[in-house]
Formats: C-alpha cells, structure tokens, sequence
DNA sequence: CCATATAGCTGACTTTAGTCAGGCATGTAG
DNA sequence: CTACATGCCTGACTAAAGTCAGCTATATGG
C-alpha cells in the first residue's frame, strides 16, 4: 500500500470526523442522551424489534433494554408483543408513539439542516462537485466494508443468496430457467474439502456469493457466483472471483473453469477481463453457451 | 437548497460516521480512556499549550486538568510552565515524555492500520478512486468550514492577515512592494460605518481577509482581498469579494470598484468572471495596473 | 500599590455509558 | 413431558465523561 494513500485516507478522516462525526452528535442530542436518541432514530416510525436494534447498533441486551424503559417512560416509545398470530411470542416489537413520531421528525429535520449547513458555503459548483465526491467515496466504503467469508451452504444467508441467484438467472435468460434441467449442485460438494461456499455480507446481511468444486483429478469448477444489485458495480464480483481463485490455487489446483448464459453479459466481460479465454464445452449444462478457463500459475493472484 | 442534494450529504454522513467515526474511536483506545488518547494524540511529540488543547478538543478546563494529571501519573505527559524568558508564567505547556513518544508512535501505527485497513479490501483502480474522491470531499468540507465575519482590523488576528498580505504581494510584484509608496488605508476607513473589514477562519484560525470603503457619493472600494495559500483554490476569494459587495450592497451602494497589480492574474480572471469589467484609473495608486468596477444592480447577488 | 482579569488547578458532584449475573416466559428437540 | 435454548427483562455494579464553584499564582491597567 503506497504510504501516500494511506496517508490521503488518514486527512480524510480526520477532516470527516471533525466535521461530520462530531456535529453529527451534537445535531442528534436534543437535551436528550446520545444513546436513546440514536435508538429512537433506530426505531423509525416504521417500528423496529428489539433485536433487531440491538445488532444495528451494537447494545448489550440490558442496556438496551434500560434504554427501551426509558424512552417508555417519557412516552415516546411503545415495546410489545409483535401481534400476529404464529410468530415468536418472545420477540417483541418497539413502536414510536404519537409524540415519538413527533420527536424523530425533528432529528429528521436537523439532519437535513445539518446537511444544508455543509452545502450553504458553497457555491453552486462547488456543490454538485462535493456530492458527487461524496457518492463516489460512499460508494467505495461500501465496497470496502463488504466481508466475503466461508460459509456452510446450508445456512440460511447462502440459501437466501442461491435463491436470489436463481431468481436473477430465471429473469435474465431468454427462455427463463429452470432448475430441473440445470446440472444439480449438492451441499456436500461445497464443503471442504470437495469445494468451499464464500458469502459476501455487508453489516453481516447477505449480499453476494460464490462457490468452487474441487474436483479430484480435474479443474476447479467455479459455480454461482452473484452480487446482489444493491452493490452491483462496486467490484464485489471481481473480489469473490479472485477469493475462489485462491481457494483453489492455495489447495494445489492450477487451472479452474466455469460454465455461463450468454444473456450474462457483464460477467463474460469480467471472466474475459480477469484472464479467463473461452475453451471448447466442458460438460453439457442444458443453459450454457460459453465455457471459460483461466491458468492460475500465471498470475500474482494478489487481493 | 435541492433536495436530492440534501439527501445525498446525509447518507455520506451517515456511511462515513459508520465506518469511519466508530472504527476511528476503536483505534484510538488502546486500553485507555478515549479522552485520554485523544488528548494524547493531540499533544503530539512537538508539544502543545493547555489553552490550545482546550480550543481543539472542546474540553472543560477542569476536566482537561484530570486528564493531564492522569497522563502524567502515567509517566506519558510533563506540563511545565514554558522555559523562556519574558513570557507569560501562567500559560503551561505539555509534552511528551520518551513513554508517551512510544504511546503516541503506537497511536500512529493504528492510524495507518485504520486506513490500510479501508484500502486493502479494493481493487487497484478503486483505491485510487476513493483516495481521489476523498480529496475531492476533503477540500470542500474544508472550504465549508471556513466562516467569513466582520472583524475589527486592529484584531490580532486582521493584523496578521494584512501582514501576510503585505508579504505576499511583495513577493509577486516585479520590483517588489513598497508600502511607503501605496495609498495607505487607515484602520477608521474599514470600520462601521465608513467600511468592513471581514475576516475570514478556518477552526478560529485566520485564513484570509477582505475589506471595502464606503465612500460618501462615490462606488465602494474593495482592499485588500487575500487568502492564505493552504486555502486557496477553495472558492474563499470568490465567497470573500460576494460577501464584500453584499455589504456595500445591503447600505445602498449600487457599484464597487477596485484597483490590481497585472501579477495577480488569478485574482483578475476571478474578478472578470464575477461581473467585474475594466475602467480607466480612478486614482493614482502606485501598485496598480487595472482598474475594475462591477455593478451590484445587475446579479442577484446570492451566496 | 490596588483592583481586576486570566491561566490553570482541585474537590465535589452528576450524568451517561456500559457490563454482568441472574430471572422469567416462551420456544424446540428429543 | 423434560431438558435446554432463546429473547427480553431487572438489579447491582463500574468506569468514563463532563460540570461547577472556588482556589492560587501571575499578569495588567490605573
């Protein structure tokens, strides 16, 4: 890492934390303590469960619910039951009531004020440029902030993602898709050691996969790879690729290969972009019309 | 103030005090009290007096007393009164000893830690595109932060600025400046009613300044126009000459005019593209080689 | 010299934040 | 039905953060 990017990355928080971070306290407390503002933020008039904003903001469970009482008590705040039937009686609901509504409208509208108070100095110009400076680095940190991890295939965030996957192809593909006729993938082909599932999360929520078979005596075969449109465009599925590659690469495997539609088009790009040349069909997948290979001595391989 | 704009800013602000407020504490407390490190880090190995430490981090004089105590309990901190002669015995100033060096060097490091950290998960290309987009967000929230007031031009503050306008000048000008040999300015014309003098501040610390006569049944005149050069290129001249003319324009005033040396090139593109047109000398000042006017009737005069 | 202001300090205090060990009701696997 | 896990709760506690009044020593203006 070149020491005068790092060192750029360091003004910029040191700038943003003194303009952003500190004033973004002060416009939250409204002679209210920090804490229970932000949970009344959290709650949102759309009403939130308990635990819910425990992970959000990252309370102890007491505590929380100390606050919880609180903001009961001043009337702001109601925490009951979810009231449908079927669901978890333990899992409770926290609900803003009429003056909670009224509350949060106004830590709505000092959000705005604070905004304008950093745009108001500037020119008309200087505006726009510093927005679209600002998407860019928000853009960025997102994809900065996205974990790509191991993870059984079984569980439920890598099903959810499969799903999501399946659901993408089924729109893309001209004639749609159906998994009958697809070649099957078993779980127990994406665990090690026959193969690894890697999620992609951001804020622990599921946003991309990816999968490699290590098939004994053959190529690697890379299998659903998605990013979920959310973060699409942020390079998520050149770093899951990359983090497959080295799965493979780092267990002995020199060559891997995958099999894709021909209506995916951004993801042939990126197979072509990243060293991937298309090679003769490799099996007889009833939805392929391209099969890529790429040789992993080749390159560095590096993150 | 758009609203999309609006928008924009708060979900910057509410990524960025995300990722980088809450980790940016976590890597500041390593086993110490934040207020502790913080405090730490902004004494720095180059020392700082008490009185600056309170401006810069906000604190209570009391409670930046404990945390001093506590520092040098510690064997972190000395706080001496400063060594020299002829200055003021009650102004204290702390420093770091060898331990505190080593605290302060290891607070250092997780800095750097904290911004590899946001760097490493990216591509090549898109960690020069933040670290650029960065930039970008850094100097305009810098150029929102500077706050543009009148002033009186005695201020210390006013004082230091004309000086380091003076400076300036002399240094472009060909064959010098000479103050002798210009028009002098006398500090009653730039004060209420007879003129302004506006200062402008980034953190309390004077980074430029500007100054108009309103003269009785003649245009108002614009002086002494300067912006430090760690600030320039912000758009600070540009705001400082509009809040000057909307001075003269908000007591009656319907034209400003202004006198420049043809070295300044910058200033005279800037005061061409905001309305000014060039007239023939309106004095005989010895410095100058173009004369502007611009009549504040016609724009609408807005920040 | 006096009165007054200023810089920093100390003691006594409150509030906020956060932790930890249980407790109770509800859900779930056997 | 039992055993155990889970979700939320309360009580008891600690540490950190911050406030306020008053103190001492130095400076400053008359």
């Amino acid at each position: 890492m070149g020491p005068e990017l790092v060192a750029a990355v360091r003004r910029f928080n040191r700038t943003v934390t003194q303009r952003v971070g500190a004033l973004d306290d002060e416009y939250m407390a409204s002679g209210r303590p920090l804490a229970q503002a932000r949970l009344l933020w959290e709650i949102s008039p759309a009403g939130a469960e308990v635990a819910a904003l425990r992970a959000r903001l990252g309370l102890d469970s007491g505590y929380l619910s100390r606050l919880l009482r609180a903001l009961e008590n001043d009337g702001l705040v109601t925490v009951a039951p979810a009231d449908q039937v079927g669901c978890d009686a333990r899992v409770r609901v926290a609900a803003l009531t009429e003056a909670g509504r009224a509350e949060w409208a106004a830590l709505d509208e000092r959000s705005d004020e604070f905004a304008s108070s950093i745009l108001t100095p500037l020119s008309e110009q200087s505006r726009e440029q510093l927005v679209e400076a600002m998407a860019q680095v928000e853009r960025l940190l997102v994809a900065s902030m996205v974990v790509i991890e191991p993870c059984p295939p079984g569980d439920p965030r890598a099903r959810a993602c499969v799903r999501a996957y399946a659901r993408d192809i089924a729109r893309r593909f001209d004639g749609g898709f159906d998994p009958a006729l697809s070649k099957p993938v078993h779980d127990e082909e994406l665990v090690p050691p026959a193969g690894v599932f890697l999620l992609a999360t951001l804020n622990s929520e599921p946003v991309g996969c990816g999968a490699v078979k290590l098939h004994p005596d053959a190529p690697a075969e890379i299998k659903r790879v998605w990013v979920a449109d959310t973060v699409r465009g942020l390079g998520i599925g050149r770093r899951m690729l990359c983090d497959l590659e080295r799965y493979a690469h780092e267990r002995g495997w020199t060559t891997v290969r995958l099999d894709t539609n021909r209506s995916l088009t951004e993801a042939i790009a990126m197979y072509r972009s990243t060293g991937y040349r298309e090679i003769e069909p490799y099996n007889d997948e009833h939805f392929a019309h391209h099969w890529f290979e790429k040789d992993l001595t080749a390159g560095a391989g590096a993150a």
